[in-house]
DNA sequence: TTAGTGTGGTAGC
DNA sequence: AATCGCTACCACACTAA
C-alpha cells in the first residue's frame, strides 16, 4: 500500500532512499516509454500538465492506475511515492483521515473530478473549487470536531434546511435523481441518431450491472483503521445509516449466503447471522458511488460496437449491438471481459457481471445468472440449446425474479398456482396467455406470458425502439415520507411552501417547464398504528389520500402552487399531527417556449380558452354555447375587458364577502369558547387560501360552468343540471338522507365519523355544491343539526357529538356560502340553526 | 367512446 | 441514539359526459 511506502520513505534511511530513488528514477523512464508508445500508435497526448507532479494518495476513482495514464499522456508526472515534501504540486485524494490533513495541510489537494476537468476543458481549472481540506484552513480542528459533533441534533421537519438534508441522505432519492440525469444525458447524446426498427430485430443485448454496487463502494473507501482485517470476501458487510431498524441499502454476497438481503433492516439481517459472526456496518458513500459511475458509462461509451448505452440506473445498463457485430461467441465473450477488465481497473475494483442474451428479458436473466463476478450467455434458439440447459435455466430462477413481478404480483401468482416454484414451473403449468390475464390483468399477463418465452412485450421493448420518447420527462414529483412530524397547520403551511419552491426552483427551472395539473398525496397514521411507528421517524402504517387539482393556466409561480397546495391539503381529512408523509407532483408539463402558450404571461387569457374547450365536450352544450360565443369571442377586446374586474365588481365581492363573514359569526357566537376560537383559526387560514387569485379564477371558471348549464336547462327544458350524484353508490336524496342520518346517530354515541366516510361525505356535499343544488346541502345540514339537538342532553359530552358539531360548523356551513353565486338565492331558505 | 381521477405496482441499492 | 421509507411511469377501475 502506498500509505506504508510513505513512512518508510520519510524516515529517509540512507540504504533506503537509494532504493527508491533508483525506483524513482526506473518509473519516470517507463513513462516516458509508456507515452512514447501512445503516440506511435497515433492516440492523442498532450503537454497540458506539463511542470506538474501530481500524487493519488488512497482509493479514488478513477483509480490510481488510470489516473497515472492520464496525468502522463498529457504530459505531467506522476509521482509514485511521496518521497520529500514539495516534490509534488499537486495531490488527489476523495478523503483524507485527520492525520494526513495535517500533513497535507500545505499542499493543493483535490479530488479526482479536478483532472477530469482539466483534460476535458484542456485546460488547468482552478484547484481551489476541487480542494478537499479548504473548509479545515478555515477553523480549528478542535472546533470543528466538536461543533461536528454538537451538530447530530434530532431530525426536525420545521427546519428549514430539512428537505435538502433529508435528501442528501437518502439512497432513494439519490438513485432517482441519477436516473434522471442519466435519462437526460441519454437524449443530449443520442438525439441525433437514428432510431433502430423492429423490422431488423437482430439484436444481442448485454446488460451490465456492478455486483453489490453500493457495498462495493463503501467497502473500498471505508475508513481503514475503523476496519483493519476486514475481509470483502469473507465477512458479512452491509451499508446503511443506523443500526436496529435502519435500512440495508447493499450487502456483499458473504452477507447474501447469510440470507440477507437489500431492503432488510439491520436488526433482521443480524438474527440471521451464525455464533459468532459480526455484521459490519458501513455508511453510504454516495460521492464515491457517482465517480465510480461516471468511469462505468465512460468506458461503456468508448465501445464502438454498442449501437446505443441505456440507462437502467447508476449502476446499470443495457447496450444493444447489431447481431453481426461480432464474429462468433467467443469474440463476444472476450469483448466482455475486457469490459470487465477495465471497469474493475478504473473504478480500483468494482466488479461487473454481464448477461447477454438476444432479449431483454433473457439478458436480465442471464445477468442473474452471471452474478456474482460473471458472464452468462443464453441462447433461446431451440435448436442450439440444450433441452436440459433450458430446464436447468428456467428452473433456477424464483418467480419475482421475472422482471415485472413484485411482491404483490409474487402473491396472486402463489395463491392461484400455491405449488410453483420456479419459472419452469411456472412455464409448464401456464401454457395459455388467458389464465396468466385473469389473474395478473391485461398488460401484465401478456408480458409475463412472453417473458416465459423468452419474448419481450412491446412496453419494454420501447426502451430499444423509442427510448428518446421514453426518456423524456412527463411529470416532476417528490416525495418525503421519513421525519414527518408536524404540530398544527401553520407548520404544514410553511413546509408546503419550502417543497413548492424547491419544485419550482429546482425542478421546473432544470427542465424549464410549467406545470398546469398538481396532484398531493398524504399519507395519514392508520387509527391503530402506533404514534410512533418501529422505524425511528419512519411513517408506519399509514393510510393514503389523493386530490388533484387543474391549475387552468400553466404556471412557475411558487406562490400560486404553494396557494393551491395549501388549499388542496385542507380538503384532505388529515389533521397535522397525524400525517406522516407527503407527495406532491406536477403532472402536465407544458413547455413555455412552445408558441401555442405564448400568452401564458397574460395568464387569464388562456384560461379562458381553456374554459371553452372544456365545456364544449358534449353535443348539447355545444349548441347552447354557441350564442355565448358570439357574444364574447367574436370581439376580442371585449373579451380581454372581462378579464379585468371593473370597479364596481371589485366592490360587489368585497361585499359579497362581508356577507359570508357576518353568517359565519353568527354560528360562532353561539358555539362554547374553545371549539370556537379552533374553528376561527382554521378558517382564517383557509379565507386566506381561498382568496388568492388562482382562487378567484377557478371560481370565475366555475360560475361560467353553471351559468352555460342553467342556459341548458332553460333551453332545453331538461333537467340537465340535475345529473344524478353518488353518496355510498345511492342517488336517490331522500335514501342518502336517512341514511346519513343513520350514520350520525350511530357515530354521535362513539368517536365520530371514520375519516374515510367522512371524506366522501364531504366530496358528495361539494358535488352538490358545484351542481348548484345547495338546497340540499342545506337539508342535510338542517337534518344533523337537528339530530344534535335532539341527541344533546344524553350523548352531549361524547366524543362524536362534539366531533359532529365541530363538522357541521367547520366544513357544512362555509360550504353553502362557497358557491357566491347560488348563495344570495338559496339564503331565502333562512333554515334557523341552533346549536 | 373518450377523457379524467384516484389507486396500486414496480424498479434501482 | 435512533434514521434519512424516492420517484417516474405504466396499468387499472371507476366515473362523467
Amino acid at each position: 500500500m502506498s500509505n506504508k511506502d510513505n513512512k518508510v520513505t520519510e524516515e529517509n534511511s540512507t540504504g533506503r532512499y537509494s532504493y527508491f530513488y533508483n525506483k524513482k528514477i526506473k518509473q519516470a523512464e517507463q513513462d516516458i516509454k509508456f507515452r512514447k508508445q501512445y503516440e506511435t500508435i497515433g492516440k492523442q497526448t498532450s503537454q497540458l500538465l506539463k511542470g506538474l507532479t501530481i500524487y493519488v494518495n488512497g482509493h479514488t476513482i478513477p483509480g490510481r492506475l488510470q489516473i497515472h495514464d492520464m496525468v502522463v499522456l498529457n504530459g505531467g508526472n506522476f509521482l509514485h511515492h511521496l518521497s520529500s515534501k514539495g516534490s509534488a504540486t499537486h495531490i488527489i485524494a476523495s478523503s483524507l483521515p485527520p492525520k494526513k490533513r495535517l500533513e497535507f495541510k500545505n499542499y493543493k489537494v483535490i479530488n479526482p473530478q479536478w483532472l477530469v476537468d482539466c483534460i476535458k476543458q484542456q485546460k488547468i481549472v482552478p484547484w481551489q473549487e476541487y480542494s478537499i481540506i479548504k473548509s479545515d484552513i478555515e477553523q480549528p480542528s478542535i472546533l470543528k470536531i466538536s461543533s461536528s459533533s454538537a451538530n447530530k441534533t434530532p431530525p426536525n421537519c420545521n427546519d428549514p434546511n430539512f428537505l435538502i438534508d433529508y435528501f442528501k441522505h437518502s439512497r432513494l432519492h439519490h438513485l432517482s435523481e441519477w436516473k434522471a440525469s442519466l435519462r437526460q444525458k441519454f437524449i443530449e447524446l443520442y438525439q441525433d441518431i437514428p432510431l433502430l426498427t423492429h423490422s431488423n430485430s437482430s439484436y444481442t443485448i448485454l446488460h451490465i450491472d456492478f455486483d453489490c454496487f453500493f457495498a462495493t463502494v463503501a467497502y473500498l473507501f471505508r475508513d481503514k483503521k475503523k476496519f483493519p482485517t476486514l475481509d470483502f470476501d469473507k465477512d458479512p458487510i452491509v451499508v446503511c445509516h443506523g443500526v436496529k431498524n435502519s435500512d440495508i441499502a447493499s450487502c456483499n454476497y458473504a452477507a447474501r449466503k447469510l440470507g440477507i438481503k437489500n431492503g432488510m433492516w439491520v436488526g433482521t439481517a443480524e438474527k440471521m447471522l451464525p455464533n459468532g459472526i459480526k455484521l459490519t456496518t458501513l455508511p453510504y458513500e454516495f460521492e464515491n458511488i457517482d465517480n465510480g459511475s461516471k468511469a462505468f458509462y465512460t468506458i461503456l461509451q468508448s465501445i464502438e460496437q454498442f449501437y446505443y448505452v441505456l440507462p437502467v440506473s447508476i449502476d446499470e445498463a443495457i447496450c444493444v449491438m447489431s447481431k453481426n457485430a461480432m464474429e462468433n461467441k467467443q469474440t463476444l465473450l472476450q469483448l466482455c471481459n475486457a469490459v470487465r477488465q477495465r471497469i474493475k481497473h478504473e473504478t480500483s475494483g468494482c466488479i461487473v457481471s454481464i448477461g447477454v442474451s438476444d432479449s431483454l428479458v433473457l439478458a436480465r436473466l442471464a445477468l442473474k445468472m452471471a452474478k456474482p463476478n460473471g458472464v452468462f450467455m443464453f441462447d433461446n434458439d431451440n435448436e442450439s440449446q440444450d433441452l436440459n440447459d433450458m430446464n436447468q435455466f428456467w428452473g433456477s430462477f424464483k418467480l419475482d425474479d421475472l422482471p415485472g413481478v413484485g411482491r404483490s404480483t409474487l402473491k396472486k401468482l402463489r395463491y392461484k398456482y400455491p405449488k410453483v416454484k420456479t419459472l419452469q414451473d411456472l412455464r409448464q403449468t401456464c401454457q395459455d396467455i388467458i389464465s396468466l390475464q385473469s389473474i395478473l390483468g391485461n398488460k401484465l399477463g401478456e408480458k409475463v406470458y412472453l417473458a416465459l418465452r423468452g419474448e419481450d412485450d412491446e412496453e419494454s421493448a420501447r426502451i430499444i425502439y423509442d427510448p428518446i420518447n421514453m426518456f423524456q420527462r412527463k411529470s416532476i414529483s417528490i416525495d418525503i415520507n421519513w421525519g414527518i412530524r408536524f404540530k398544527d397547520m401553520v407548520e404544514i403551511d410553511k413546509f408546503l411552501d419550502i417543497c413548492s419552491d424547491y419544485l419550482v426552483n429546482k425542478k421546473l427551472a432544470e427542465y424549464n417547464k410549467l406545470t398546469s395539473s398538481i396532484t398531493l398525496k398524504l399519507m395519514k397514521r392508520c387509527v391503530d398504528a402506533p404514534v410512533d411507528p418501529p422505524k425511528y421517524m419512519g411513517m408506519g402504517r399509514c393510510d393514503p389520500f389523493t386530490t388533484s387539482s387543474r391549475l387552468g393556466v400553466p404556471t412557475n409561480d411558487g406562490g400560486i402552487i404553494a396557494t393551491e397546495l395549501k388549499h388542496m391539503f385542507r380538503t384532505l381529512p388529515v389533521p397535522p399531527v397525524e400525517l406522516r408523509g407527503i407527495s406532491i407532483q406536477f403532472n402536465k408539463l407544458v413547455d413555455p417556449d412552445d408558441p401555442k402558450n405564448s400568452n401564458v404571461k397574460k395568464g387569464l387569457s388562456l384560461l379562458f380558452q381553456k374554459d371553452q374547450v372544456t365545456t364544449t365536450p358534449s353535443p348539447s352544450s355545444r349548441s347552447i354555447e354557441s350564442p355565448l360565443h358570439n357574444v364574447e369571442s367574436n370581439d376580442p377586446h371585449r373579451k380581454y375587458k372581462r378579464l379585468k374586474r371593473s370597479p364596481v365588481k371589485e366592490r360587489e365581492d368585497q361585499l359579497e364577502s362581508n356577507q359570508r363573514n357576518a353568517f359565519q359569526q353568527q354560528f360562532f357566537q353561539e358555539l362554547p369558547t374553545q371549539i370556537r376560537k379552533d374553528v376561527q383559526h382554521d378558517l382564517k387560514i383557509t379565507r386566506k387560501v381561498n382568496d388568492s387569485k388562482l382562487k378567484r379564477m377557478k371560481e370565475e371558471l366555475q360560475r361560467r360552468e353553471n351559468a352555460i348549464r342553467n342556459m341548458n336547462s332553460h333551453f332545453m327544458n331538461s333537467d340537465s343540471i340535475f345529473v344524478p350524484i353518488k353518496f355510498q353508490n345511492e342517488t336517490n336524496f331522500e335514501k342518502i338522507c336517512s341514511m346519513v342520518n343513520d350514520w350520525v346517530r350511530e357515530t354521535i354515541k362513539e368517536k365520530g365519523p371514520h375519516e374515510r366516510d367522512l371524506h366522501f361525505f364531504k366530496k358528495y356535499l361539494n358535488k352538490l355544491c358545484d351542481s348548484d343544488r345547495v338546497h340540499f346541502v342545506l337539508r342535510l345540514a338542517d337534518m344533523i343539526s337537528v339530530t344534535l339537538n335532539l341527541m344533546a342532553h344524553k350523548y352531549g359530552n361524547a366524543e362524536g357529538f362534539t366531533e359532529w358539531e365541530i363538522i357541521l360548523i367547520k366544513f357544512i356551513i362555509p360550504l353553502m356560502n362557497r358557491n357566491r353565486h347560488t348563495f344570495r338565492t338559496e339564503r331565502k331558505l333562512d333554515i334557523e340553526y341552533d346549536i
